[in-house]
DNA sequence: AAACTATGTAAGCTTTCCTTACATATGTAA
DNA sequence: TTACATATGTAAGGAAAGCTTACATAGTTT
């Protein structure tokens, strides 16, 4: 079992317009403006994870204070860069840590 | 948003046959012997948590093993007492570590 | 004014899910 | 051994959920 519950795309289109709010026509929309990128079974549903949820809340609120999609593919692309860069960092500060361990245990 | 990702009952009988291998027909059967509890929306269809789906997969291999409904019930009961008992641990030894703050820091 | 954005809604169709019921292979108990 | 219990398959029929396409519309931008 994959193990990531927040990033695995499992949910059906009902039950997130049940835990956003949104309507299925805005789930959608948000999708063909490349805000969103749920995954399809082979058959075409399309699945979300609670990731996605995020994101479309997210977007909904900005939307309410006029903000519209083109920036809010800026916004979002700018969020995800910062995520993985911060994700970067700790890989080379944990790899930098572990250098410095077998350093110190070096002639062992 | 609730957080917990683990426990939320977001995902249909489709996607909990793939994640599993199982049938369709052997999930809900589980749930018929009291192993599973998915909620219902409001017309009916069961929605499962990831949780729900590792208790499936231990279930399975248990049963490979010619292990039976009943037997299994006893255990998984065994299990999540033991896991509340040590959610409980945790919480009591927070509330300890509290006090001990607490009295530390007492005249102040 | 023309084009674009965001959303609603309807039609028609496919897929998914539900319940009920019967069949069956094994295992267990009377 | 006959009878019950367990675990699973499968089929029928119906309801719910999902999909695409298309048209309508109120604002916004160009």
């Amino acid at each position: 079992m994959s193990e990531d519950y927040k990033t695995k795309k499992v949910i059906s289109i009902g039950v997130v317009k049940e835990l956003t709010g949104l309507s299925e026509r805005q789930i959608r929309y948000n999708e063909e403006r490349k805000l969103i990128f749920p995954e399809r079974t082979p058959n075409g549903t399309r699945k979300y994870s609670f990731s996605d949820i995020e994101t479309l809340v997210k977007i909904a609120e900005k939307r309410e204070e006029g903000v519209q999609s083109m920036e809010l593919k800026q916004e979002l692309k700018k969020e995800k860069d910062r995520e993985e860069t911060e994700a970067q960092m700790r890989k080379k500060m944990i790899r930098g840590q572990l250098n410095a361990h077998f350093r110190m245990n070096e002639g062992r």
